[in-house]
DNA sequence: ATAAATCTTGACCGTTTGGTCAGGTTTTGT
DNA sequence: ACAAAACCTGACCAAACGGTCAAGATTTAT
C-alpha cells in the first residue's frame, strides 16, 4: 500500500541509530551549507564531515533538497523557541536587555544556523519567504506594538520600533555570520573570544538603552 | 617570448571592444556569485547573463576564480573609494551622519557588491583576509582613534568607538545583503522603495547620534 | 532461534561542471 | 590594400555532481 522508502509512516521517535544518524548528518549538513550555501554544498562534503558513505545520506533523506528543508525548518524552530515572550507590563530596559543577551548567545553557540539562515536571505530567501512574510511578520509586529504602547505611556523615547528590532537583529547576528571580518579586523588570529561577545553584547546594549532614553547619556568625560 | 593568451602585457586602457565586454562579463558576474556564492555560480549562468557564449568568457579572464578574484578587487576598490577623510577637527555629528548616508546609498545603489562581499565573509573570508586583516583593520583603529579623541575633548559622550563603527558598518550593510527579509516583513512585494532606504537611514542616524550624546533625547512624548 | 525490519555501502549512471581548442570572423595599424 | 592582432564560438573533454540500486550486515521483535 505504501511505497515510501523510508520505514514508519510519520516521523515519530522510533529508532535509536535512526535519531543518532538524522542528528549526525543535520549537524554535518548545516556546517557544510553555512560554509556553502545550498547551491555550492556537495551531499559528498556533507557525508564526509558526517563519516558516513554518501549513500547513507541519501538513504535517511531522499534528496539534497529534502535535507536542505530539514535544517531551515530546524533552524526556523530554533529561532522561534528562543524568542521569549515579551507582556507590555514588562521593564523596557530589561526586557531589551534580556533580548539583545539571548540572540547573542544564539550567535555565539550556534553560529552556523545562523550563517545558512543568512545564505538564504541573501539568495533572495526563495524558501522561506512564507515564514518571513507570515510568523516573522507577525512576531515583528507585535513586539513593535509593545514598544510603541511604552513609548506612548512615557517609559522610552520615541523611537521607529520596528527598525529599532530589525538593527538588534542585525548586530547580534554579525557577530555569528561575519564573525571572520570582525575576528580579521581585530586581529584575533584564533577567531573570536567569549570576551569579544561580551564585549558586543555590552555595546549593543548600550547602544539600544541610550536610542531609548534608558539610561542617562554623559555628554563630557571629565 | 611570451606565451600569454590575453594581448598587452600590462592591463593598459587599450582596446574598445575588451573594455565593454570586461565590464559586462563583471557585472553579469558580479549578479550571478552574489545570488550563489563562488561554489554556487556556474560559468554558464553568467555567461547567460551577459549575453555572451561561455567561451567568451573564459577567453576574457581564463577561470572562474581569476573573474571572481576581479570581482572582489573591483568591489574592494569601491569601498575604499567610498570611506571619506574624516578629520580630528570635524564635526562629529555631521561626520557620522554623513558616513551613514554615504554607506546606505553603497546599500541602496549597488547591493550586488554588498553581497557578493558578505558572500565571501559567510564562508571564512579565505580570499579577503590580507585585505580585511590590513587596510580595513588600520582604516578602523585609524577612525576609531578619531572618535575617541572627540571623547576625551568632550565632544560626544564616551562610546566603545571600533563596535560603534562595526555596528555602523553592518546596520547599512543589511538593507542590501538581507533587503529579501526586510521587504517580506515589511510586505513589500516589490521589494524594498526609496522611502524604506530613507526611513532606514534616519533610524540609524538617529540611534547612532543619541549613543554618542550628539542628539537631545526625549524620555517623554507629551 | 529466526524471520522481518532496518541499516549499510561499493559500484554505477546520466547530467552538469569548469575549462580547452581549432578554425573562423572582425578590427586595427600602416 | 593587406597582414597582423584581436576577437569569437560550436564542439568537445575529463572531472565532479546528485542520485540509484542490489546485495549484504546488523538490529529488533517474538
Amino acid at each position: 500500500m505504501d511505497n515510501n522508502t523510508e520505514p514508519m509512516t510519520d516521523e515519530n521517535a522510533q529508532g535509536r541509530i535512526r535519531l543518532e544518524n538524522i542528528e549526525r548528518i543535520m549537524k554535518a549538513a548545516e556546517k557544510v551549507f553555512a560554509g556553502n550555501g545550498f547551491r555550492g554544498a556537495t551531499t559528498a562534503a556533507i557525508a564526509e564531515e558526517a563519516g558516513l558513505p554518501k549513500a547513507n545520506i541519501h538513504y535517511y533523506f531522499g534528496t539534497k533538497a529534502k535535507l536542505y528543508r530539514a535544517v531551515l525548518d530546524d533552524i526556523i524552530a530554533l529561532w522561534l523557541s528562543s524568542f521569549r515572550e515579551i507582556g507590555e507590563e514588562d521593564d523596557p530596559a530589561t526586557t531589551l536587555a534580556d533580548y539583545i543577551r539571548a540572540k547573542m548567545e544564539l550567535s555565539q553557540h550556534r553560529p552556523n544556523a545562523s550563517k545558512v539562515f543568512a545564505n538564504e536571505l541573501i539568495r533572495g530567501a526563495p524558501r522561506i519567504n512564507k515564514y518571513l512574510s507570515t510568523e516573522l511578520k507577525e512576531w515583528v509586529e507585535a513586539k513593535a506594538a509593545i514598544l510603541d504602547h511604552w513609548i506612548a505611556e512615557g517609559r522610552m523615547a520615541p523611537v521607529d520600533s520596528e527598525r529599532l528590532l530589525f538593527h538588534i537583529w542585525v548586530m547580534t547576528q554579525t557577530w555569528a555570520d561575519f564573525e571572520a571580518q570582525w575576528a580579521a579586523v581585530l586581529g584575533r588570529k584564533n577567531g573570536l573570544q567569549p570576551a569579544d561577545f561580551d564585549a558586543a553584547t555590552d555595546a549593543i546594549t548600550t547602544m539600544v538603552l541610550r536610542t531609548c532614553g534608558l539610561v542617562p547619556v554623559l555628554p563630557r568625560s571629565s
